[in-house]
DNA sequence: CTGGGTGCAAAAGGTTTGCAACACT
DNA sequence: AGTGTTGCAAACCTTTTGCACCCAG
């Protein structure tokens, strides 16, 4: 239980840096939509909401410092705001996403699809794959049964 | 010899719009830089470097008619710029990127090496697949030569 | 107590829009 | 001639920065 927020305040304290109310309802927000991609703007809403107001600085400076310390990870699905979602710290690369082009749903995907790819951009390229960032365009089940 | 700008000339045609001065330039500008993928401002000083001076304004909706049309396609390198690139028409999808973290540099690979991705996502998740972008970070084969 | 953190408001950076003048067709 | 297009400047939207005050350790 809030494993996620002890290891945060332990990260903290490795980089002299403070554990404070702002920080942790930001965490909490990300524990409590790892389904979604945050923007700075719907974080600050969401904490709104619940009766905390955040200064939209410590938003954007909070999004920064969880991102350093590996607790969340950009993401980009093109529409000029910089997302940001929940890291699980069982995944080696980031996980990648399917975006429905008819009711904008971002599922996640979990699965490692490119190993094989990785091999081929290396003998073809001789390109060194640390990373890779995948977005599937397509329709979802839900809308393909409509 | 020039060919797009043909086919550019009747496309517009075809949609009551006109062929002037400052579209042919831009479009000559990703023809003479296919290789690029170049963002509004880019564009702009391009042409002022040819002695072409065309407003701001212009840039951006040319671009977002050139995309319209099919001749270019929005690319996101994260660097909080809309960027474009001249579409071969003979690709199927968009073809995708490998970014050498260490120079920066953005290699093209038309490849379509995710083929077999598409059967697995549609079988895992009733996804039906129509578009794919793929981002693969690393090193290059220059800097990993130093 | 003291250095890091916060909030405000201003600035920055990229893109979009309104409008009068302009130029393809 | 007439409609689409341009250029300017202002507005817009998201993110960043400076600075005085605040609070966790």
């Amino acid at each position: 239980m809030n494993k996620k927020i002890n290891n945060f305040e332990k990260q903290l304290k490795d980089n002299n840096l403070k554990l404070t109310g702002q920080r942790k309802i930001i965490l909490n927000l990300f524990e409590e939509n790892s389904d979604k991609h945050l923007n700075a703007v719907e974080i600050q809403k969401a904490a709104l909401q619940q009766g905390n107001r955040i200064g939209t600085a410590t938003v954007y400076r909070t999004l920064d410092l969880l991102e350093k310390l590996g607790f969340v990870s950009k993401i980009n699905l093109d529409d000029s705001y910089i997302r940001y979602q929940f890291v699980d710290t069982k995944e080696e690369h980031e996980h990648h996403h399917l975006i429905c082009e008819r009711c904008g749903k971002v599922i996640d995907m979990q699965d490692d699809l490119l190993d094989s790819l990785e091999k081929q951009v290396h003998d073809k390229y001789g390109f060194n794959v640390t990373n890779h960032k995948v977005r599937i365009y397509g329709v979802c089940k839900e809308c393909l049964s409509k």
